[in-house]
RNA sequence: GCGCCCGUAGCUCAGGUGGAUAGAGCACCGGCCUUCUAAGCCGGGGGUCCCUGGUUCGAAUCCAGGCGGGCGCGCCA
């Protein structure tokens, strides 16, 4: 798993205008600023802030094209501010990211793909092939272009393309521009560097360096283009035997656009191995933007939409340590109540178990091709189909194991063990003996929907599938006690059966990254 | 204009390769805690599966054409 770290970027571009213009700082300046706390939340609203310092006066805009160029020609003390700024915001990140169980791989620096010259050699590639070439005539004169695909998705715009004009003139072949008539490259052209690279077919590699630790103390690796950085030992990156593109659906032309230069540059088979995630965008529900401070004017286009596109420049969004936060001290608080003698060290963790279940259990309960309105109370409830539901279910299964183990010294194991010694009344002659089958068999299904959930690409269904088996245990749970039951046979069995859904159960939530708490 | 996605209960959404009275959560109404944790369970009301045609013994599902909504189609990233 690689992160694409965009430090060269217009966003990176416009926080150093912030710092430098706004704030009058210098990089001893910044670096101060860098060590208050939530650095990160500072350079969102500063982002915000430079924008509409823009559009106070559009003559600004020069300073972001200069910066730009400055960060991109390592010029400093530009490009020394910004690289500052992107290695901050990039661990915070990764704490942020870190608190639900997520880290990478690898973290790959655009500004490496740059300095490395991984575009001019994609670049030779692409010519050699014939993938792109110079075009000397109409508007794109001294562009280096690539003819688009028809099969691509792509439709010619329709100013291209008049009215009047009739069909036998309209086929003109559509051309996407690689790079530009000043010589520069295009967003798509060095995203083509990189996934040559990624499937092994650029002929270069990055050099590596450590930059942090994992979650589990391994070294975090990076990109780096500098020889005083380099390690000569590092794991193999790149090269890879498939990929897969996590970005969403509105970038689906330029991925196409991707595989099809992988395909003409003489790659086929890599091109074949690549695939696009796409998935619906995520906005914010009408209530949620309203809460977070932005109100549409009535009867404004705005308005009238199903909801509210996030937006960065606009400073409008959820971010992620807000949301957690909110969701934990909401956790802590009914775990302390449930859990009076709990103590508060023990408390927070579960309350941080629960918090982070809930996140990711929404991230994943809906499809990807459906835009999700973000609703934050809808996010917050812990009732019905949430990830805290699904823990809760766990918890009760490992609370029957306990109390059997507590009472007769029976584990688990012991449980399986011995099953062989006792009359499978329950599943053949007990009265509730089709609804111990039924629940054990919607567990088998497990591996099942894994594989399809991957095949597929679609994780909604092993987070609907998990939710289902969680609400059929919880069903049985109340209809068929194990300890109350007074017949060891069916006692016996009852266990079983549970243990086994609980077993699953637990897995499915791991392959989610769901934690289950020791009591909730 | 062209391409992709969406349209199923009041709201948010499930419904792999067609199959029986179309499901879940939330919301609403009514029950269940001296009984393995009530973050739960049981019951109830609530649907023209956007429309029209077609394929089929059978369509929410497949095909065609519409309608409504979203996104995309830059020498931005």
């Amino acid at each position: 798993m690689q992160n694409y770290i965009d430090d060269t970027g217009v966003q990176v571009a416009d926080v150093v205008v912030g710092l430098r213009h706004l704030e009058g700082l210098d990089l001893d300046g910044v670096r101060r600023i860098a060590d208050s706390p939530r650095f990160d939340y500072y350079c969102w609203d500063l982002y915000a802030r430079v924008t509409e310092w823009y559009d106070e006066d559009k003559t600004r805009l020069q300073l972001r094209a200069a910066t730009l160029h400055e960060i991109e020609h390592g010029q400093d003390p530009t490009a020394a501010i910004g690289a500052f700024v992107a290695e901050r915001i990039v661990r915070t990140h990764l704490v942020t990211m870190g608190r639900l169980g997520i880290d990478y791989d690898l973290l790959t620096w655009e500004g490496d793909i740059l300095r490395l010259q991984f575009w001019a050699r994609a670049f030779e590639l692409l010519k050699a092939t014939g993938a792109v070439f110079l075009q000397s005539q109409g508007k794109l004169a001294g562009c280096w272009v690539m003819t688009i695909d028809d099969d691509a998705g792509v439709a010619p715009d329709a100013d291209a393309t008049p009215a009047s004009t009739e069909a036998a003139e309209a086929e003109e072949p559509r051309e996407k521009v690689i790079v530009r008539s000043n010589g520069t490259v295009t967003y798509v052209g060095k995203d083509m560097a990189y996934q040559f690279w990624k499937l092994g077919v650029l002929g270069r590699d990055f050099r590596y360096r450590t930059f942090g630790q994992r979650l589990d103390g391994q070294p975090l690796w990076a990109t780096t283009s500098r020889d005083d950085q380099a390690l000569a030992a590092h794991p193999a990156f790149g090269a890879a035997a498939a990929t897969v593109n996590v970005i969403d659906v509105r970038q689906a032309y330029l991925q196409q656009l991707l595989k099809q230069a992988l395909a003409v540059a003489g790659h086929p088979e890599a091109s074949r191995l690549h695939t696009h995630f796409a998935y619906e965008m995520v906005a914010l529900s009408h209530a949620t933007a309203r809460e977070l401070g932005f109100a549409p004017a009535e009867g404004s286009e705005d308005a009238a939409k199903p909801f509210v596109e996030v937006s960065g420049r606009k400073g409008l969004g959820v971010k992620a340590d807000d949301l957690l936060d909110r969701l934990i001290a909401k956790a802590l608080g009914e775990v302390a109540r449930r859990n009076p003698e709990l103590p508060a060290a023990d408390a927070r963790r579960t309350a941080e178990q629960l918090g982070v279940a809930a996140v990711r259990y929404f991230m994943i309960k809906y499809s990807r091709t459906k835009v999700i309105a973000f609703d934050i109370d809808e996010a917050l409830s812990f009732e019905g189909e949430s990830g805290p539901y699904l823990q809760y279910a766990v918890v009760r299964a490992n609370n029957i194991f306990q109390k059997l183990f507590d009472r007769d010294g029976l584990s688990a194991a012991d449980v399986t063990a011995t099953l062989g010694e006792h009359a499978p009344t329950a599943l053949v002659g007990d009265e509730h003996a089709d609804r111990l089958w039924d629940v054990v068999l919607e567990a088998g299904r497990l591996d099942e929907v894994v594989e399809q959930a991957t095949r597929t690409f679609e994780l909604a269904v092993l987070a609907k599938y998990a939710f289902g088996l969680a609400q059929s245990f919880n069903a049985v749970y109340h209809a068929l006690p194990v300890l109350k039951e007074d017949r060891e046979d069916v006692r016996r069995w009852r266990a079983a059966g549970l243990g086994y859904v609980r077993h699953q159960l637990t897995a499915a939530l791991g392959v989610m990254g769901i934690d289950v708490p020791a009591r909730m």
